[in-house]
DNA sequence: AGGTACTGTGGGAGCGCTCCCACAAGTGAT
DNA sequence: ATCACTTGTGGGAGCGCTCCCACAGTACCT
């Protein structure tokens, strides 16, 4: 049938050359309209048109990337093991955003799991032989050498989580400091005097900004801050429950327990239980995230919420642009684009 | 280290022309050591692989997939909206398989959703500029149009759960004949008499075998067919429920069930509950697919396991070989190749 | 009349590979 | 010595695009 050996003239699909012929017009012409030049009559980007429609053409990418020296491909480089990022509803929620934002485009989205050394080795290789425009880094921690990497390469990337105060990537993030203030705010309007806060991994941006939302919020307040009710967790359920028990040990008087995250407010309501106190009439409890964890702890958890889908679509919206400039946005000298969304309180039974 | 500035002529990546030069060779030459091929003696092999590693050379694969006309790279189509994708752990251990399975490959892997209209649509526009050398086709239902686009494209392609005994393409399945026997049998074993059996949707070829199953060991035991006693289901909680109470009122008298899905099964059992049986003392439960509702189940849920993660090894086989072969399995007229991996069932609480 | 500026168009020159033919050199049978 | 292979190698000819220069045509000045 179709591909024998030679697929020559007419064989195999048509071609920008094809094209024109049957438009009756050059190359570089139908080559404008494909692109969206305005440099073409319209009389004759009618013509070409219909040679498209009537050809069925569909421009050879592989061809169109050699000549112009772009993949029309972006990464989500996810430096998580699979399991992570389909038991966390941060990613798919991302994810949403991300191809959202990217489906009015022609960019096409690719998903990278850099979870073990060996997904490392591969990934390190992928962006050596620049197969895509740009990168997307979620999740990363303070020692990654990825984006470093990144820049070496002269890659654009947009970091989600900026890993520093002083982040030279491009970056979007939550008000992590703002959520922190919001939800003990909410806590101190609800009568509570006696705080405690279950920090993240202390490594972990993010995690600092909400300790000082945390303190800041107290003082605003006239409350003084008692560093025995900060507590170091690490993300984890483990973690939330040790960190809660020191907690109740130091502080038996504690009235409420700012976590973290959702997960960490999981582990605090198990040790809380098994101390016998009652959510949320002794000890309120609110997380972070507002996960499903949240909706379906019982009680259920008042948690802060991160517009996660539109930080996605930021995300994109700051790469797209940085691709289109060719490179990466601190090497042109411009001011350093660090995106901040607005968090939300969700109230739930928990506080 | 390697990568100083004036690397060859014009300061970007090295071409393959580049490291010719650099080892003294030709460009073929360096061609077929990249390409691992056998015509080249071992010196000059060695005398390339050393320009290589000096200059830091990684091939063009824009260049390369427009030379050689391929691209290296799978899609995994999952016709399904995102939320499903992250919601059923089957998709992930699909994931896990084909990954592992891959990671050998220089093959890349693509992730895309067909779930909305839109999406179906940009799909359409990327199978046909044959981005991708091969297909994975997971979860298509029976009038899925997709399967006879990628035979119309002459794109190879692997399903997992043939829509008919005829399927024409390549594909992987697990012996849901087998799967059902065994759930069966085990009912049989555990000495129960009336055995109902709720029903996946009907137009999935999978749910057809599961119900020729159940009806051959009962009648292998020497046990009587009730078709009173086979109730439609839909593969959902709710489906289960719905069913379970019809077989109850029609067969009070019935002692165990055998439903098509794990979620089939949590709706039977909440139904057996409100009708006041309790599981496994009056009717013994067992479900299929041995996912995480299964094992969280109360009481833990006996379920069929398929070897899901095998199951992606498979198919990744399947298709290398015919991308290998450059052309779809069928028509090179060979002996169609339908791989069928056993099933394995997992002994819970429930029965 | 000539000059200048634009718009629309055609087509050459690559992009960095793979494929394949040509050919030198070696090997062994006749 | 001739022929027929085999092995290893070099390099031409594309693959189907984009980029950009050249140039015809038109418009509006001097």
């Amino acid at each position: 049938m179709a591909s024998h050996g030679a697929r020559g003239r007419s064989g195999g699909r048509p071609t920008l050359e094809e094209v024109a012929a049957r438009a009756g017009v050059g190359r570089g012409t139908v080559s404008r309209v494909i692109n969206g030049s305005p440099r073409v009559s319209d009389a004759t980007r009618a013509l070409v048109e219909a040679a498209v429609a009537e050809l069925g053409y569909v421009p050879n990418t592989a061809a169109r990337a050699l000549a112009a020296n772009r993949t029309d491909a972006i990464a989500l480089v996810v430096p998580e093991p699979e399991t992570r990022f389909f038991a966390e509803p941060y990613f798919s929620d991302m994810l949403r955003g991300v191809g959202a934002a990217l489906s009015d485009t022609e960019m096409q989205l690719l998903l990278i799991f850099a979870g073990s050394d060996r997904e490392r080795q591969r990934l390190a290789q992928y962006l050596a032989a620049h197969r895509v425009d740009g990168v997307l880094l979620v999740s990363v921690h303070a020692d990654d050498p990825l984006p470093d990497m990144l820049s070496q390469l002269e890659i654009p990337a947009v970091i989600s989580g900026p890993r520093s105060a002083a982040e030279t990537l491009a970056s979007v993030d939550s008000d992590n400091y703002g959520g922190a203030r919001q939800a003990v705010e909410h806590l101190i309007g609800r009568g509570r005097r006696t705080i405690a806060h279950i920090t993240g991994r202390l490594d972990v941006y993010g995690a600092q900004r909400r300790i000082d939302g945390y303190r800041d919020a107290l003082r605003d307040a006239g409350h003084e801050v008692d560093e025995l009710l900060i507590e170091p967790g690490d993300f984890s359920e483990e973690g939330g429950r040790r960190a809660m028990a020191a907690l109740l040990e130091r502080r038996p008087d504690l009235d409420a327990v700012f976590a973290a995250s959702d997960v960490t407010a999981a582990g605090a309501r198990q040790a809380l239980r098994e101390a016998g106190r009652r959510i949320p009439d002794d000890v309120a409890l609110v997380g972070y995230d507002d996960s499903a964890i949240a909706r379906h702890m019982d009680p259920p958890l008042t948690s802060v919420r991160q517009p996660i889908q539109e930080m996605g679509r930021a995300m994109i919206d700051l790469l797209l642009t940085e691709v289109a400039d060719r490179r990466p946005a601190v090497s042109r000298g411009l001011e350093r684009r660090q995106m901040v969304l607005a968090t939300e309180l969700v109230d739930r039974a928990s506080s």
